[in-house]
DNA sequence: GGCTGGGTGTTCGAAAAGCAACAGTTTACC
DNA sequence: GGTAAACTGTTGCTTTTCGAACACCCAGCC
């Protein structure tokens, strides 16, 4: 099996150093010889685990990604259902582990990685999916509306990330002000 | 020759799982499987940089007590010429990269292995000959001013050693104060 | 007493990582 | 346009590290 500490802990430095020269100089001036270098490793031994810097770029999109998708409907429901105290709650549990490469990872729009823009799709698809389900007809397009639902919650996922754990009343009643306008536009009127 | 990064990596990583040991549980309490555990190595790895725990500790207070030796004279001569800025600040400077490591292992006192008390042995050599040299005859035994004159250094060094980077005039003063009152009872009373 | 569990220190074959050299490609500059 | 420097992937061989087993010791416990 993978159970060799070595895999576990060079592929760890590779990341952390990746990380660290996506901060310093983004991800267009990074070669692998500057990965190597800031992780220690020989340049060998990054290719016995990536094909190359747009791999790894790859990869570690690729989990994180993974990582959301698993939470996606979670916290989706828990948006519409105005639950934001622990929505954010969640989500910041969620990534006490990774906040720091989600944040960095943030900020790499590639056009076949871009984590950011993955995370925005699949919510995209959610609010799809729930405003057709609903039983009214609505009059503003569904791609619109869905659009503005995910803009709050990316704007909320963003804020998360980048601030930590705070202090969240305040946030999750501008959050849940905002909520209720864009659901209004797809469901009767009614008491929270 | 040696200079394969793998074993500069895993001790580094030794030395650092065990000063956090050191800190989590102390000396005593530390086996050498946590060692490899919080370190991620393999025992085996272990005994082929170390003979067992103590022999790292050994090493590790045999570093940095050579480092502190090499300017053991340079300190002196600063603190008898009362040169306390230059002297705090050269001690920080030499220190930067160490202060985390000394501190720690301040703190670890074993009968064949213990930092403080070689700092502290080297600094009272120093005040025997120096005051060995000095023309005047004294009253007060030998050993006791140079105790007195170890005891001031030593707890500027310990200051320097907790507390890092710091606005230091205060400190300057107060150590001069002191200095002045040791060095009196050793040489004849003059303008400074 | 005997037994168990956790610690030590050692061994060995297998796996991973290192290093150095390679040809090929891009980049930068005169 | 040409050349040097830097970067890329790849390879063969060496060194280090790993994991798992071993016997041993010692403390606590039934």
């Amino acid at each position: 099996m993978t159970t060799d500490v070595r895999k576990i802990k060079t592929e760890r430095d590779i990341q952390a150093a990746f990380l660290q020269l996506l901060v310093d100089k983004g991800f267009r001036q990074i070669t692998v010889a500057d990965v190597c270098g800031t992780a220690l490793i020989s340049r060998s031994t990054f290719y016995a685990h990536y094909l190359d810097k747009y791999d790894l770029l790859d990869q570690m999109v690729a989990r994180y990604s993974a990582l959301f998708a698993q939470r996606v409907s979670v916290r989706f429901q828990q948006m519409i259902d105005g639950e934001i105290d622990a929505l954010v709650h969640s989500l910041l549990a969620d990534m006490a582990e990774n906040r720091h490469a989600i944040q960095i990872l943030f900020t790499v729009h590639e056009p076949e990685a871009d984590l950011k823009a993955n995370f925005d799709q699949m919510l995209f698809k959610e609010w799809q999916t729930f405003i057709k389900e609903q039983p009214l007809e609505i009059k503003a397009p569904v791609d619109l509306i869905a659009a503005m639902g995910t803009n709050v919650q990316m704007t909320l996922i963003d804020w998360a990330v980048q601030h930590g754990e705070v202090s969240i009343t305040a946030v999750s009643e501008a959050v849940d002000t905002i909520r209720k306008a864009v659901l209004l536009q797809i469901t009767p009127a009614k008491k929270d």
